[in-house]
Parts: C-alpha cells; structure tokens; sequence
DNA sequence: CGGGAACAGATTGTTGACAATCTACAAACT
DNA sequence: AGTTTGTAGATTGTCAACAATCTGTTCCCG
C-alpha cells in the first residue's frame, strides 16, 4: 500500500493553509537572496510556480509586508524590501538594545547544560576564525546569537530579535557586505560574553552585548567604506 | 455640482486599498475595546459592515495576525487576541529594554523645543493626578512615552514600542485593569526622566525609564491581586 | 527632431461562486 | 441514560473571471 506520500502531504493541507506555504517559501526565498533586494515580485508568477491561485499569494504578501520583508505599492506591485544604511543604523541601534536585555535576563537565569552548549558553539567559531573560514564562521555567528535570545525563553523578546535580524539580512544582502560583521575580530568578544553569563554578572553581560552590537555596526560600516560601497537607494 | 463627498471617497481609493481601510478600521474597533480580546470575528460579518467582499477582508486579517493583534484557526476562524498575564510579563520586560534605550538616545539628542513639550505634557498629568481624574490621565501618560520614544526618530524602534504597546492594551482590556499603571504614583517618576533628559544624563535617563516600565508592571500585578483578578486563559 | 496624446498589453484590485471543513443538533444504538 | 453516528447549516479556503490601473510604445503634431 502507498500511503506514506500522500497521507504526507493531505496532512500537511489539514493543519497549514496554503497561504501560509507560500508565505514560509516567500521568505526562504527572500532571505536565501533568490528574491534579492528591490527586485518585484509578480503575483501571477508565484501562482504559477506554486500551483495556487492568486488568493493565497495575495495574503501572503500582506503577512511579508507586516513582517517588513516587503512592501507592497497599490496597482503597482510588491517589492522585496531595500534596507538603506540610515534604516539598517537604525535597527542596529534597536538590536543593540534588546541584546543588552538578553544579557541582562539571561545572566539570571542560566544553566550549567546551556552554558556548556554556548560554550560549544564558542569552540566551532574559534575554529573557523583561525581557519578564516568565513563562509563557515557567518552561521556560527547567527546561530550564536539566535541561541542566546532564545535561551531568554521570553517570546515576545524572540520575535522582535528575529524580526531585526531578517531585516539586517535584506541590509547585507543589498550591500553584498554578508561576512562584515562577522569577521573573526570579535572572536574575543563572543568568549567575554559568555564568561559574564557564567559569572551571573547581568550588568556585565547586557554592557557586553550591547557594546559588542554596536561594534558590528561600525565594523560593517568600516567594510563598507573600504570597498567604497555602492550606494543604496533609500526604499 | 456635488463634487466634494464623492471626490473624497474616490481620492481615498486612489491611494488606499480596500484591505488597508478595512485593516485599520478593524485596528481602530480592537483597541477601542469595540472588539473583546477572545472574539470571534466573522469574515462575511466584516465584509457586510463594511460593504466589500470578503477578499479584502481576509487580506486585512492577515496582516493583523502579523502585527499580533489577531489570531488566526484554520477553518475556524479569526479570534481577537487574548494577551495572557505570562505575556504581559515578557512583553512588559521587553518594553523596559526598548524604553532604556529611547531614554540613552533621547537624552543625547533632544532639543530645548522639544523638552519644553515634554514638560507642558508633564504638567497637564500633574494636574489630572492632582484631581485624581484617571479617566484624563492615563491617556496623557500614553501620549507621554510615545512622544518620548517618537523624539528618538528611529523609526524602527517606533514601530517596535507601538507594537508592544498595542499588545499591552490588549492585556489591559482582557483584565480590565486599564488605569492600573496609570495611576498618579508615577508622577515623580516622570519628573525624574525629564530631569535627567534635560542635563543629557545619558545612562540616567535610560536607567530610569527601564525602572519606570519595570515599576508600571509591579503596579499592574498589585492592582491585579488586590482585585483578585479573573484568570485570563493563557491564548 | 522633440514632446505629448492615445492606444495595447500586462498587472493588480475586487468580486462572487464553488469546494472543503467545522459545529451543533437530532436520531439511533448499546 | 449515555455515547455515537449522521446530517444540515454555517463558515472558511480556494479559485477563476471581471474591472481598474499602470507601463511602454506608437503615432501625430508643433
């Protein structure tokens, strides 16, 4: 009997709408680079290659929009969102201090069996910086700091950072400035952290946070101006 | 020649969807209470009010549940959010962290102008607390903070505080607790902020709002227990 | 030769109809 | 009596067609 497949994907349809298939597939896309930056996106087209009809794709659009990975113009079409360097300063400064907020939070709360997987991330990273493996240090570095907002166990504070996070994506993804910040500099940095979460110093470790936040900002506008960046439209 | 109302109504569909109308329409019903945290609101009931179909409606919907005002149930249908009391905590938290950076930001930045509004808005609450008037104070100290985090100009930490601010009111509505943070205890905490704003004491500005947002979720757990308030069920 | 009106094609905005699912109530069975 | 099954109504999910708007091109006129 043939079940496996089919029984696969008619319990997927049973729990998620099509909607929000496409939404999901919309934002790998967007945030993969296969939707880049100011490219605009045709209703139709999505439909097509979906196999769906314009209904879902359209309220598809309005979840990305909400989420701020798009923006929709009326009778003219939806755009992958661009992040200016004025916008993308902007969300650094707001990451910045939500980070502080995990560091503080955190401190207080955190065990041993955490630690030691921040500690084992930690390791990777080290590696990958004295191999100036860059393309291996990047996700390191994102998983890093997503593991560290999610160890908050405060939802509310998770989506917020996630959402500040996705939209500096579109930032890097415009400037094609991806490893910038995640150069191995900060090797010494993430290790302080860590250790102030240790020691429970909540003060410490919101400073550190903060502080190494914006030290990504400069770093990457150091980047920038090296390469003589390429100037981004504001939206 | 009656041109006036229908030149109105056609340059509004100009340049708003019907999506975008109905959206804020339903914003505005939400957080007027219009609509209870927990109800359910009926696709076709919406689209009759309104007099569109139920496309726009369902778009509309859509970005609600993005910006979490609404919760969405797969052929069950679309409920106002209910912000349960653990919620409130992480949101009320988070709230803290963005308001001590808006005091850092701000206190580095404002103008004597703008001090001076801030202080005109400080002594119309000093007033209403003074005749014990909740019902005119708590909408000035809505208005105060988010002229506060408005002065910052980082629109994206605007968009964030509102967000959780809308959130909150939710919160307040389901317990009915509205006045409880608002009430005139918080007066000299005010004073301190614009204080500290006005010698540019950045850390201390910041220090005090994140206490100040801290103290407003103590006030509303008190007047919670002493009204031995009624569960909300956690979503 | 340059600028603007007019047209055609493409794309989005909106609608109404159809299919799938859920909810509530009633009847039948143990 | 309690539980279960079945059915009818209501509600949501999806689709395809129609209307409105935009974009780019062509043609005409100065």
């Amino acid at each position: 009997m043939v079940t496996a497949p089919p029984t696969d994907a008619l319990e997927l349809l049973r729990s998620q709408s099509l909607t929000t298939l496409v939404h999901r597939e919309l934002e790998r896309r967007i945030l993969a680079g296969v939707l880049a930056p100011g490219d605009k996106i045709n209703e139709e087209d999505i439909a097509g290659q979906l196999s769906v009809s314009r209904g879902p794709v359209r309220e598809a659009f309005r979840a990305l929009e909400s989420s701020g990975l798009v923006r929709m113009e009326k009778n003219r079409g939806v755009f992958v969102r661009q992040v200016s360097i004025e916008e993308a300063d902007e969300i650094y400064e707001v990451r910045a201090g939500l980070d502080e907020l995990v560091g503080r939070l955190l401190a207080r709360r955190i065990r041993p069996r955490e630690l030691a997987q921040l500690r084992g991330l930690l390791k990777q990273m080290q590696h990958a910086a004295r191999d100036k493996d860059v393309d291996a240090y990047y996700p390191l570095n994102v998983r890093f700091h997503d593991r560290l907002v999610e160890l908050t166990a405060n939802g509310t504070l998770i989506a917020a950072y996630r959402r500040l996070v996705n939209e500096l994506h579109l930032y890097r993804r415009a400037t094609l400035a991806r490893g910038a910040d995640s150069f191995p500099t900060s090797t010494r940095e993430h290790a302080d952290i860590v250790d102030a979460l240790a020691r429970k110093d909540c003060d410490r470790a919101g400073r550190l946070l903060y502080e190494h936040a914006m030290q990504s900002r400069e770093r990457l506008h150091a980047a920038l101006d090296r390469a003589a960046a390429p100037r981004v439209k504001s939206q």
